[in-house]
DNA sequence: AATAAATTTGTAATGATTACAATTTTATAA
DNA sequence: TTATAAAATTGTAATCATTACAAATTTATT
């Protein structure tokens, strides 16, 4: 994606969130790069250019982000949350050997049988594993 | 379930695990317990009958179990891993409030496009996360 | 009964996330 | 502009689930 700073800026103002450097910043991160990235990938990136980032300033932003619905948490692997610039509605693709997630395009969401009437459904998730043709290929 | 001790020896026998008395204890609470416990929980539950009970062991016999799949993970909050004893495709519906997860029915997991033509898919898991009837109501 | 193999245990290490107080930056009012 | 308040950022320490690993126990084999 091609995004100015200033289309950032009034995608944040939108959701009432005041675009300082940082967040700027982070939410470029997150809307360029299509690869799904960890807190550890977003600050060691971002580090290069403002040496004073503070982890705790990603964490504490990203969890801005997800409570305005801008950004959403991908939980795959237990042991690593991975964020999501694009909100809308898709599933995910895990690499079990390089990692990598991978977007797709799902028909329908709809597919639950009516065991949930009843249930208020704040979000939807599928997420997929196994090998992707890359490393099928490079064994 | 009503399963016997008996079923479930032959049923870890057929996965070439050797049924020990932890081990059916443990696959017991998966498959009797339909609420998709924690580690935490299933330690706390076995340990009254077997107080010498680790939860290293506890560890251990879960990743042992899915390893072979016979139990699987359930991964929706990043900070606790639960486990199910079915491993039949279902979708799982977290409450957001009380935590409880719930089963539902999906009418067909092949709801992908053909984005993942080439990829090798292992697992396919659909959750939500929302509110339950039980939650809505008890505001 | 002796030995080897498998299982279980308990403690310590790991590592991601969070809590929180201190610092810095930005906005507001005099 | 200067002083003051509010917001944002930082850094360190705490938390907590999970894993590593070596010791102890149990089970199987000779």
């Amino acid at each position: 994606m091609n995004l100015s700073t200033e289309d950032i800026k009034v995608h944040l103002l939108k959701h009432n969130i005041k675009p300082s450097y940082h967040r700027v910043a982070i939410l470029r991160c997150l809307l360029s790069n299509k690869d799904h990235p960890s807190v550890d990938k977003i600050y060691n990136e971002l580090v290069k250019e403002m040496p004073t980032l503070s982890k705790t300033t990603v964490y504490n932003t990203l969890s801005l982000f997800c409570g305005v619905n801008i950004v959403r948490v991908i939980t795959i692997e237990e042991n690593e949350t991975r964020y999501d610039g694009d909100v809308s509605d898709h599933g995910h693709f895990k690499c079990e050997k390089c990692k990598t997630i991978y977007d797709f395009q799902i028909k329908s969401l709809d597919f639950e049988i009516d065991d949930l009437s009843g249930f208020k459904i704040n979000e939807k998730n599928v997420y997929y594993k196994g090998i992707c043709p890359k490393c099928l290929n490079n064994k």
